[in-house]
DNA sequence: CTTTATTGTGTAAAATTTACCAAATAGAAA
DNA sequence: TTTCTATTTGGTAAATTTTACACAATAAAG
């Protein structure tokens, strides 16, 4: 966390910089090992975990507002983002469950009560895909801690954000055939049996193993590089990788990936 | 338009009633004729036309704010309402471009620049969809008129509405296999050439006459009703209604209507 | 050089989509 | 009354896409 006299300058002073009422959250996710995966920031002043999240600088667009949010819990900026919906339900927060002496003991203040911040917040929810494997995820300002989290071993959340992931995941899934999401989901080089197991792991369902990749690669979607992984005793199956130009192309004129 | 001081008081308390920095924008559709239309509000004193649009009250939901601003100008409840983004690039209002000593003037006050209402906004956009023939536009509190456009034939909006209709578009066209989008845009009764039209407008390419609607009967989710309708010298059409619980059940289960 | 587990090719059957012919019919015109 | 015109529909065959599944290929361990 950082200095003390930083963070009460932004609780004190942030509306200057920063528009009130609205903030921005921020479902991060990843892919590793046949499970998806969603970044959490952990409050332990707060007693529990949410989205990572923060405010629109009175200067930012809210896409370079999302992008800095992410980038303080990942470390990486540009990732692939999408705004998907916006929260702003008045009893989202519950400010009386809210335990303010507890949390300005926690973190060193007197009294922050008649700050910008503790007002009536509406939040406009983004969703982030990153390759699992490139981020070491990073506490923020306030939070105590950040990691990854199997998306079906998330415990409950502050606020409304469990709503938020609902949400964001079921947008993930109907947008799954609309934008490059697998692409953005897996390294650079992947196998067919990997790309296979995103969209079964994305949509819950089975797809055939050998009808789903001929597809791809029928559509040029993937194209084989001349290049094998080596996975133990088994035949060593090729590495391919997306031919971005036409799979980009082939989604806008509506081409569906059952 | 309402009295001066209920105006006033608006402009100089609104805030203790109402969140600043954000608004609502809807794109209200309707359909007639093989045209799709959309409602603009008229403001003599912007000199321009912009979606319907209002403030959040602090007690409200999104949802239901965008409720009540949407019967303002259509003076119908429960209209099919649906948030497709927020946008929030703080150059979306030109304030420079903007003439407060103008509007002053014309709605009859001494000076306004101190209004919360003169601060960066960002805006959330709904689209409504209704039966055409059941409105009957009407001005609101500050605008002059309130019209049908055809959505070829609109003019060069204020704001940066020009873009919301062009992303709320984008969104019925996509969303126009998953949501019941024709079934809010006809009356309860139509015949089978007329949700054709409805498709072939909407997505803007020919859809087979014959085809089109047989799958729509074969997949039972509109019921061919014992009336017909009288066209003049043609054979007369019978009419149909949605068989609403197999349609949405389709839609969820990702039945598409190519 | 046999065994085991996984990758990847080929192909036939089933289902769906597309194209389009021709009959039905309502009122106007002859 | 009969003919004509424009439109609504029933039907069906061809084309295409999807689905199911048999089996060949192959990497490395024993």
């Amino acid at each position: 966390m950082n200095s003390i006299s930083e963070l009460q300058d932004f609780i004190i002073n942030g509306h200057k910089h920063y528009m009130p009422h609205i903030s921005i959250d921020a479902a991060i996710f990843g892919y590793h090992d046949h499970q998806l995966k969603i970044l959490l920031s952990g409050y332990k002043a707060l007693g529990g975990y949410c989205l990572p999240g923060g405010y629109i600088k009175r200067t930012e667009t809210l896409d370079k507002a999302a992008n800095r949010i992410v980038a303080e819990s990942t470390s990486l900026t540009d990732l692939y983002l999408k705004q998907y919906k916006t929260f702003g339900d008045p009893d989202r927060i519950k400010w009386s469950e809210l335990d303010f002496e507890k949390f300005s003991k926690e973190i060193g203040l007197p009294y922050i009560k008649d700050s910008w911040l503790i007002d009536q917040t509406i939040s406009v929810g983004y969703y982030a895909l990153t390759d699992f494997s490139l981020v070491t995820p990073k506490a923020g300002l306030l939070s105590d801690s950040c990691d990854w989290f199997n998306i079906d071993e998330i415990p409950p959340l502050l606020y409304d954000h469990d709503q938020m992931v609902k949400d964001a995941l079921h947008t993930l899934r109907t947008q799954l055939y609309y934008y490059p999401i697998a692409e953005k989901l897996l390294p650079a080089k992947f196998t067919l049996t990997e790309i296979h197991a995103v969209y079964e792991t994305l949509l819950g369902k089975k797809l055939d193993i050998r009808n789903f990749p001929k597809k791809l690669v029928f559509l040029g979607l993937i194209k084989k590089l001349n290049e094998k992984r080596n996975i133990g005793p088994h035949r060593a199956p090729f590495l391919y990788k997306f031919d971005l130009k036409k799979y980009t192309k082939a989604l806008e004129t509506g081409t569906t990936l059952t």
